[in-house]
DNA sequence: TATTGTTATACTCTATAACTATA
DNA sequence: TATAGTTATAGAGTATAACAATA
């Protein structure tokens, strides 16, 4: 089919960024939901506590740029689910700190394995340079200015 | 806060490329919703149509990746507000044959516009040799395989 | 007054099955 | 039987306002 336009969508880049977003997100999707029953935000809530160990709610959010409610319904999907633990914070009685418990860092031990093999999977068909500057131009695009 | 495991969220390709385009998608999206009320999957079949003519759903589904369901809801609705028309395909009246009116040329031509405008805000930060990579790269990651 | 986190609500986006009409 | 497109329905994802408890 013949352009009758000079615009092309394949290279603007929001839409080029949203169908890569989502084909490369497909098969990891598929794992962490038919293993464990996650949503999006819950393995993220998960692989933050993961990485960073102890946090609060509204750390993970500035860290994760997500919203608050988003993460008090992930934290409560993760401790009904056992995988994760509150502690009240005793200086200041509005924060919690969240960590994982251990059946949660058995979870995301697997899922962290997971994660990367298809990091890898996905990143075996450039070069290891286009790749680095692929993640940063993308963790630039990421940040708002 | 520093990290007590090896993996990096901020590096994870299916995490990172979400959080490029929902960044950069959400000031474009502001434009096509405020100026003329329309979702994201409007958009798409508008410039569709816009960059390459008369098409039928199936074409823009099978272009775009969107399903038919999409589709012809996204139909629906630019026709409603008459921006695009459709004509039975006298071959196979099964399919539609469908186009822009007048009126979804103009706004088709106002949100090329800014479209390009805004494409070229967001990478203008990066040389023109990344950007091509960059695309190259983001199509490639876009295509299943 | 401001902040941490929760709940309610609505809207956007996606996925699937079942349907119609044509082929 | 298969294909083009529609409708119904549910689930996933996001955004906002209002709230309780604490600072």
């Amino acid at each position: 089919m013949d352009q009758k336009d000079g615009f092309d969508l394949q290279i603007f880049l929001p839409y080029l960024l949203n169908q890569a977003a989502e084909e490369s997100s497909i098969a990891f999707q598929e794992v962490y939901k038919s293993r464990y029953g996650m949503l999006r935000t819950e393995w993220r809530v998960l692989f933050h506590l993961g990485i960073y160990g102890e946090m609060t709610a509204t750390e993970i959010g500035s860290r994760a740029r997500m919203h608050k409610t988003k993460i008090s319904r992930a934290v409560q999907k993760l401790e009904d689910r056992r995988l994760l633990k509150r502690v009240r914070d005793a200086k200041d009685r509005r924060a919690e700190r969240l960590s994982l418990t251990d059946a949660g860092r058995v979870v995301y031990a697997d899922l962290r394995e997971v994660a990367a093999q298809y990091d890898a999977r996905l990143t075996d068909r450039f070069s290891s340079d286009d790749v680095a500057r692929l993640r940063d131009m993308l963790l630039i695009l990421s940040t708002p200015r």
